[in-house]
DNA sequence: AACCCGGGGAT
DNA sequence: ATCCCAGGGTT
């Protein structure tokens, strides 16, 4: 008698051509189409990328109707979905397809790992899902599932541990097919290998896996993790004249880059209105015309991973326009037409009712 | 190496 | 409230 001893990849596959998910992204081998859902679903879950990359491949069937769009039109696309340097990037990736490869898509991971905002991990997937190339996909799923199998206590966020897994990803990569390994595992992850609580009850693995065995898994991944809040507080000045509102595109290192936003005072604390009226930026925008303030509305606090938004919008009516405030003025009827952050869409919602 | 970049869902 | 998500770029 001997016991058969089924290797990682083998008993991933086979769990996979049983509960694997069936993806719109999964029924084609088109590296275009592949790359745009990576992208999508880079730090995003594919409940929520599923819609955006159905709406982006519905509008750019190809990357060459990709790369001729304006990158207005791109963000206003992605908009909602955070992240905005990734829809940046996709947009100049695109222009990078058609001038560096003649509009053929790449076809060695050097080539796709050259596109702007592809990384390891997205030149993995994409080069073993749409060629079969042998590279090994790292993503969170797979942090999770290796740390636990092998119940590893090197944090995943640092350079050697990064060195680590992706070794042991690659030693545990099935070649024969490695799109399908690649999606294995990381639907495991997903789907039964989650963060808490991991369904071990159900898993293939049983007492294989080594953190389950140690009473670790509920630990494992370690990260070393420093998140910091940062407070910040804005003053949006709704301002129409007539039938035009002022309108600015947000520009510089920072949050929201490309997005368009109401003119905005940020204040380094709480400020009321009065704060606001010395300073500058204000009678920039105002200047000696008789404005009036119609209302103020505070936003509870907009939450994003890194900074708190405490937002006031404060809505002004003015007959007449500065120079400045006539450079920012569009119809107020196209307000639709810009990709906003959330906190503005929320905020114009409630304008609607 | 440390920090920055969003929004949503699950716990 | 906290964590995490098919990560990547910049400094």
């Amino acid at each position: 008698m001997q016991t058969m001893t089924y290797r990682i990849a083998d008993i991933l596959l086979d769990w996979y051509s049983r509960e694997g998910r069936d993806l719109p992204w999964r029924r084609t081998r088109d590296p275009y189409r592949i790359w745009l859902s990576e992208v999508i679903l880079q730090q995003t879950r594919v409940a929520q990328g599923t819609e955006y990359y159905l709406r982006f491949v519905g509008r750019f069937p190809d990357v060459r109707s990709l790369a001729s769009a304006s990158e207005d039109e791109v963000l206003k696309l992605w908009q909602g979905l955070g992240y905005y340097s990734r829809a940046r990037n996709l947009h100049a990736a695109a222009r990078q397809v058609v001038d560096d490869f003649g509009g053929r898509f790449p076809t060695t991971f050097a080539g796709v790992r050259s596109l702007r905002g592809v990384g390891d991990y997205t030149a993995a997937a994409v080069c073993s899902a749409a060629y079969s190339l042998p590279y090994a996909a790292v993503d969170g799923n797979v942090y999770r599932v290796l740390s636990r199998l092998f119940d590893i206590a090197e944090p995943i966020d640092t350079a050697s541990g990064r060195r680590l897994f992706a070794e042991l990803a690659r030693s545990q990569l099935d070649e024969r097919d490695p799109g399908r390994y690649n999606q294995a595992i990381m639907d495991f992850g997903a789907l039964r290998c989650t963060p808490s609580p991991p369904r071990c009850g159900e898993c293939p693995f049983g007492d294989r896996c080594l953190a389950l065995a140690a009473g670790t898994v509920v630990s494992r991944p370690v990260k070393q993790g420093r998140t910091q809040l940062r407070d910040r507080w804005f003053h949006y000045l709704h301002i129409t004249s007539g039938g035009r509102t002022l309108l600015c595109r947000r520009s510089g290192r920072d949050i929201w880059q490309g997005l368009y936003e109401f003119p905005l005072l940020e204040t380094p604390e709480a400020a009321d209105f009065g704060a606001l009226l010395r300073m500058p930026r204000f009678a920039e925008l105002l200047g000696d015309a008789p404005w009036r303030l119609l209302g103020s509305m505070p936003v509870a606090r907009h939450q994003l991973s890194h900074q708190t938004i405490h937002a006031v919008f404060h809505r002004i009516e003015t007959p007449s326009l500065t120079p400045a405030a006539e450079a920012l003025a569009v119809p107020t009827g196209t307000l639709g037409d810009y990709a906003v952050p959330r906190l503005i869409d929320r905020y114009l919602m409630s304008c609607q009712r």
